[in-house]
DNA sequence: ACAGTTACTTGTTTTTTACAAGTGGCTATA
DNA sequence: TATAGCCACTTGTAAAAAACAAGTAACTGT
């Protein structure tokens, strides 16, 4: 993936930000791993509906980003689980934000467990290593 | 655009917000009004070239949503400039969020002007009345 | 031996984005 | 009064990304 500056659209952080993050499923995913999700079946079966092969390409690009990590689960055949790292986790505050904003402006759309807005990024990561 | 919870994806807050303005240009429009930029020219002399047809289109779904209004700015010919309503001002936290995200994690990005980081939306709609 | 599960990949269509060029309505300059 | 220029777009087309459908590999369990 992308790794100096020189190769984003410009500097500006938010710009950056977009060309890591801004589509319109690593955020679910992510999401998915705040959950505790872990497994490529448990992104598959949210209620979103993510294509498969769009699935295997965000967990690659999220990986080569360093925002998550896969780990062997089992052999024979080797299966991997996938975590957030530190950076991944710290977009928590993202997602508790575009959250606010909708629940404040989408009437009728689900408030998450309450858990989700009151945890912290530091919170996810303790969790994974336990 | 999309008016009721029976079209999107799900009912998740997170995922509505992200069919809304999940995409790679919206939000760097939002940007540029908070720092208040508001006619078409402005926001395609930004850094990051946005096509013209894009721009055109994301202005027409972020009126369409809400998020701005635009106002005639003067006649023969009728030309409008674009603000940001409370809704889209609502989205500042989201952006001040990838903000401090970017700046941790990517090396070398700018640093936004201090008042970006400092501001509310309350500030930005204060901004817009006088 | 055969059905089922899991985690993918491959092929094709559809949608979105990007790039290039053009248009309409005016203003300012020669 | 031509003509050049500016501004805010639109239109056409090519390239890229997303969606959909199907298939594959390596097992497990019956």
């Amino acid at each position: 993936m992308k790794k100096t500056t020189e190769e984003y659209r410009s500097k500006c952080p938010l710009s950056i930000a977009l060309e890591l993050i801004g589509d319109k499923w690593s955020l679910v995913i992510v999401r998915d791993l705040c959950m505790g999700k872990s497994k490529y079946g448990d992104f598959q079966s949210s209620p979103e509906g993510i294509p498969t092969n769009i699935l295997a390409s965000r967990l690659r690009q999220l990986e080569e980003n360093g925002i998550v990590i896969k780990e062997p689960y089992q052999d024979r055949p080797t299966r991997y689980a996938y975590f957030l790292t530190e950076k991944g986790a710290d977009l928590l505050p993202v997602l508790q934000q575009l959250v606010i904003w909708t629940q404040k402006y989408v009437p009728d759309c689900l408030t998450p467990p309450e858990i989700f807005s009151q945890i912290t990024p530091q919170d996810l990561l303790r969790k994974r290593e336990r």
